[in-house]
DNA sequence: TCTACGACTATTTTT
DNA sequence: TAGTCGTAGA
């Protein structure tokens, strides 16, 4: 049964509808923010099939996040009430993946290469650092790790790095080789070099370009101003001069230059690409048009845009809040409040999201949520497969998979301690480069040669036969399967490493059980999949390969939760409301980021999709002073509020026009304000005279918030005014 | 091998 | 300010 050309094309608006039935050979989709991006995407695809009779098999469909591709693939089986199997969408990293694993030797890797992850890389690094006997504080390994995947993003090997004779550039190239001979050796991939290798096996094998040529006529690719230029090659490459490329993206939403996308890629494709038609989506279906029309006048600032206005067939709706704080603590505590109010009304708590610009933000947030018994969620930080004890678990199953994996070896020689010191680490280490050996091997080697010292050798001993006990124990029953669930039990039970987290504060090693047995779940529900058996993978590697591509999301979701997180993790989602903190200058936009005029752009992207997360409430706030690094700071509101067209806004307390803030005598009278004082209960009151222990005396000539959270402007007579929280500052009642 | 202290640093993050 | 990291010393 096929789905007929209506059902594809119902609930689908006119431009909508264009872009899914396009007979364009490339189609340009420029999808606002909440004008049905995937939506078109979807149906697209689904019009492939069902409409044109189009293969599965032919079609490629590329994301940016497992989130996205999951979700993509879902709903294409949701409308075509059918798994599509042979159809290939994945990450840009999970097809290059996929393709170096189908055409290793053609991509001139080992069968059984590892990938690394960021953390591996960065340990990695510094051993290369130090190989080349080279000091980590001039060459800090972050900085490295950085210039080596630029220039792999850019499709650069170290080689091909530009050499102005230069000795800082010529370091670093020579770190960048080194690093790369160590991985090709080894047969370890980073993130960038899957994307790399995977363009240069394209480029020089033809046999295997022509075969995917031929393959994928119709090449759909999500988000494309996140691309960067090994990515945007990388699909020229494939589409060739005849197949279809459709792209979607919004060239103002493009928020990650700093990582090597380039908004070019989408300003450039009808130049990239002959014969492409360009679709506009400017109908919004998510948020009121007051909102829509605040973010329009904010990215109407932009210099570079193809130039998009977003329009909302919604009622006006409310207009944005706009709060001026004395301080981070005054803003944090009108953010309890606010949500406190708008959940005693009707809305649910993950109906709100509390966006900010930098992670540090979230602290203060999350006290002032905490106190108010609010649930809430922090989106961010580590994630699942990235933890520490995680990762030591790994790093055991990766020995059993593979004894040359250095990486893994390096992690768990010694961990938990079993007195391989430092001494005989180098020992080995220094032995396997002269060998040009693994780690694994070498140390046997040594062992053989009796050139370790009694106690060395022997757990050095135990140890390479417990990793060969761990892999013959995970074959296990009559079928002689390996079993995943077994071998992580095991490794966590013979290896110690149980006892040893336990020797952690209670609170912590609590937790890391907990994850471990989340690990031992996680294996139990792997499935290996045809495909992995067809590239002749044992489950142990699928599942290896699987999970440094997916770090797995944390985000359980249970009871409602209040979202937290940075605005750059927001892009993609919605909510009905809308914090946005912190805005000031020096903060949003970023101070890295104010000098430079293209980056000023990207802040202002951000703060573009920023507001067009709301779809009915939105609050922005900005504090006049704010604690940063440790020093109290004067600040102005951010810029970007008043790019917002005056009549959009009401301000519920300040001033964002600078000029009249923060030192004026009278207090500002809000109903916020008055609604704080009427139930404050602190001795201290407008008018009276304090003294402070390093400002000396002054007025109290304003207040916020209440209890803990209670701020006084004071107007010092030798230090002018000044915000205290009372309940740091001790002030003395004269 | 573990602990303690001093130095250092401080956007955004997916794969 | 606060958190991380490396090293010195027990």
């Amino acid at each position: 049964m096929t789905l007929s050309t209506e059902d594809i094309l119902k609930n689908l608006n006119e431009n909508q509808t264009k872009a899914v039935t396009t007979d364009a050979q490339h189609a340009l989709v420029l999808a606002g923010a909440g004008s049905g991006k995937t939506r078109v995407l979807v149906h697209r695809i689904a019009w492939l099939i069902s409409a044109e009779f189009v293969s599965p098999y032919s079609i490629l469909a590329v994301t940016f996040t497992n989130k996205a591709a999951a979700e993509m693939r879902n709903r294409i089986a949701f409308m075509l009430k059918r798994e599509i199997r042979d159809m290939w969408i994945g990450t840009f990293h999970g097809i290059a993946l996929k393709l170096l694993q189908i055409n290793t030797e053609a991509a001139g890797l080992p069968k059984n290469f590892q990938i690394l992850d960021s953390d591996d890389q960065y340990r990695l690094i510094r051993r290369c650092i130090a190989d080349l006997e080279l000091d980590e504080k001039q060459w800090p390994p972050r900085t490295v790790q950085a210039f080596i995947n630029d220039k792999k993003n850019d499709g650069l090997r170290a080689h091909e790095v530009e050499d102005y004779g230069d000795y800082n550039n010529q370091t670093l190239i020579k770190v960048f080789g080194h690093y790369d001979d160590h991985c090709q050796r080894a047969g370890l991939v980073d993130f960038s070099e899957m994307l790399l290798r995977a363009h240069e096996l394209l480029l020089n094998d033809e046999a295997v370009l022509k075969k995917y040529r031929q393959r994928f006529s119709h090449i759909l690719v999500d988000e494309f101003q996140d691309t960067n230029a090994i990515q945007s090659a990388f699909i020229q490459l494939l589409a060739g001069k005849n197949n279809k490329v459709l792209v979607v993206g919004d060239d103002d939403q493009s928020i990650y230059a700093w990582r090597g996308a380039k908004v070019e890629h989408i300003l450039e494709f009808q130049t990239l690409y002959p014969n492409t038609a360009m679709y506009k989506l400017e109908q919004n279906y998510r948020s009121t048009q007051n909102i829509l029309d605040a973010a329009n006048g904010v990215i109407a600032n932009n210099k570079k845009r193809l130039g998009k206005d977003l329009w909302s067939a919604q009622e006006k709706g409310d207009l944005v809040a706009v709060y001026g704080s004395h301080s981070e603590f005054d803003e944090a505590f009108f953010v309890g409040e606010t949500i406190e109010g708008l959940l005693s009304e009707d809305a649910r708590a993950d109906d709100i999201a509390i966006l900010y610009r930098s992670n540090a933000q979230s602290r203060l947030l999350e006290e002032a949520l905490l106190k108010r018994s609010i649930p809430y969620q922090i989106y961010g930080g580590l994630r699942f497969f990235e933890r520490l004890e995680i990762k030591d678990v790994l790093a055991y199953a990766r020995l059993v998979n593979n004894r040359h994996d250095d990486i893994g070896f390096e992690r768990v020689i010694n961990t938990p301690t079993r007195g391989m010191g430092l001494k005989t680490i180098n020992l080995i280490r220094n032995y396997a480069q002269m060998e040009q050996s693994s780690l694994w091997e070498s140390g046997k080697k040594l062992l053989k040669a009796g050139k370790l010292s009694n106690r060395a050798a022997t757990s050095l001993a135990a140890f390479n036969n417990l990793i060969d006990e761990l892999e013959d124990n995970s074959f296990s029953g009559d079928d002689n399967e390996q079993n995943l669930a077994s071998l992580f039990t095991d490794i966590i039970e013979r290896t110690a490493l149980k006892d040893h987290y336990l020797k952690e504060p209670p609170e912590k090693a609590q937790t890391r059980l907990e994850n471990l047995d989340e690990l031992i779940n996680a294996a139990e529900m792997f499935e290996v999949t045809d495909e992995d058996l067809a590239l002749g993978l044992t489950p142990l590697a699928a599942f290896l390969a699987q999970v440094s591509l997916d770090a797995g999301d944390t985000t359980q979701v249970n009871e409602p939760h209040v979202q937290l997180m940075t605005l750059h993790s927001a892009k993609g989602l919605e909510f009905p409301a809308v914090f946005i903190v912190g805005m000031e200058q020096g903060l949003f936009p970023h101070q890295n980021s104010m000098e430079d005029h293209n980056k000023l752009q990207e802040e202002r992207r951000l703060a573009y999709v920023g507001i067009t997360r709301a779809e009915k409430k939105l609050f922005l706030s900005y504090a006049t002073s704010r604690r940063m690094r440790g020093k109290i700071n004067a600040c102005q509101p951010s810029q970007f509020l008043r790019e917002i067209p005056k009549e959009l806004i009401k301000q519920m307390r300040g001033n964002i026009h600078p000029a009249t803030t923060y030192s004026s005598h009278t207090p500002i009278k809000t109903p916020y304000q008055s609604q704080t004082q009427n139930t404050n209960d602190s001795p201290y009151q407008l008018g009276q005279t304090v003294k402070h222990k390093s400002f000396g005396e002054g007025v109290i000539t304003d207040m916020s918030g209440k209890g803990d959270y209670l701020q006084v402007l004071v107007q010092f007579n030798d230090f002018g005014p000044k915000v205290l929280a009372v309940k740091f500052a001790k002030l003395e009642i004269v």
